[in-house]
DNA sequence: TGTCCACGGGAAAGAAAGGTGG
DNA sequence: CCACCTTTCTTTCCCGTGGACA
């Protein structure tokens, strides 16, 4: 292979790369920091469930906070994807090989020993488990035992809005002080932000335009690695036509070949979300002026009423696909179009 | 300190989507 | 293809909570 034209970087387009600095996140950020604070002064800190579509940040930032946070704090660190190791075992399997600097061995261990190791780990020193996808998980006592060792931090994963509830009322009582945070789908501009900053590490300069980029963050649906993955394919397609720049071309044809994550969530909005919409587009507004618009304008169109508690799920809807900001606290909270 | 009122968890009811066997 | 059952998602009902404000 000769001398690349297009990629400067491959690493920067792969799935396990995390970027050095991170964008359009900042309040996901500093919820986890904060939440894995007190470890920096000897305290239990919080555990962490992270929920949010595919491609809106959770494991990248997941990861990224650890990182930050192990160069100042020598805490035991494993990364576990549940989907990938769906058994129990397998999942206590990695996370002792990942605390342990020592070989283990794998056959004719049980569960119960690699717990033992796990627990001899930590003594004196913590650790933090990421688990991805944890709603996959075949083995729910797993999570059981993990939450029983005091030493052990669990930053729990998924994209299913209430992954918890499915666990035995035992293991739900345990994270009931856990600190959840909603990661939105991304706006256009904020995917655009991302590829840019993709383009600065991964790619030669000159390679790609800034509206063939836009491009991409439009056909995107707020999945930045649905985006990510499109300016990759597109890269490689272009190397291996030996063009010095991407074209547009080479991009239309790649963006069909990443498949659709969101499920078209974005025009799945009924009636009363669309409505909901067009009042914020006019002007902010707090949550009894919207909802008692709301009524009259659903009541002109002819459409049913429905009940505050249906509204409230609706906003919330809303606000996690990322079309309206929230701003304020509890019931004085406003909400705006985003 | 009590009232006000949106918040949001959770259960129950209802609706839509997904199988399966005839 | 339809009838029936199961699973999943949506909406409603119920209700305890907590911060502002008087």
């Amino acid at each position: 292979m000769e001398e690349p034209k297009i990629i400067k970087n491959p690493e920067v387009f792969e799935e396990y790369f995390i970027p050095t600095r991170i964008l359009h996140r900042e309040d996901q950020l500093m919820g986890i920091r904060n939440d894995l604070k007190p470890l920096l002064s000897g305290k239990k800190p919080r555990n962490i469930v992270l929920y949010g579509y595919p491609g809106t940040g959770k494991t990248c930032i997941a990861k990224y906070v650890v990182d930050e946070l192990r160069k100042e704090f020598p805490a035991l660190y494993a990364y576990v994807n549940c989907w990938k190791e769906e058994s129990g075992f397998k999942i206590l399997y990695n996370i002792s090989k990942n605390f342990s600097s020592s070989f283990i061995q794998r056959k004719g261990i049980s569960k119960d020993e690699l717990l033992d190791i796990i627990e001899r780990k930590i003594q004196g020193i913590q650790g933090i488990v990421i688990l991805d996808e944890f709603d996959k998980l075949s083995d729910e006592r797993i999570l059981y035992d993990l939450l029983s060792l005091s030493g052990i931090t669990l930053i729990l994963i998924s994209n299913k809005p209430n992954a918890l509830q499915w666990f035995d009322p035992r293991i739900r009582s345990r994270l009931s002080s856990a600190d959840i945070i909603d990661f939105p789908l991304y706006k256009t501009e904020e995917i655009l932000d991302i590829l840019k900053d993709r383009r600065e590490w991964g790619l030669i300069p000159g390679t790609v335009t800034v509206s063939q980029l836009e491009r991409i963050a439009g056909a995107s649906e707020g999945d930045a690695r649905k985006g990510i993955e499109i300016l990759r394919i597109a890269s490689i397609e272009a190397e291996n036509r030996d063009l010095d720049k991407i074209t547009d071309d080479v991009i239309e044809k790649s963006i069909p070949k990443v498949p659709d994550t969101q499920k078209h969530k974005l025009d799945a909005l009924n009636p009363y979300q669309k409505l909901i919409l067009k009042v914020l587009n006019s002007k902010p507004m707090d949550s009894g002026n919207l909802f008692s618009e709301l009524q009259s304008l659903s009541e002109k169109q002819g459409l049913e009423r429905i009940v505050d508690r249906t509204f409230r799920k609706y906003m919330e809807r809303l606000v996690n696909l990322g079309l309206v900001r929230a701003s304020g606290k509890g019931r004085w909270r406003k909400y705006s179009k985003s």
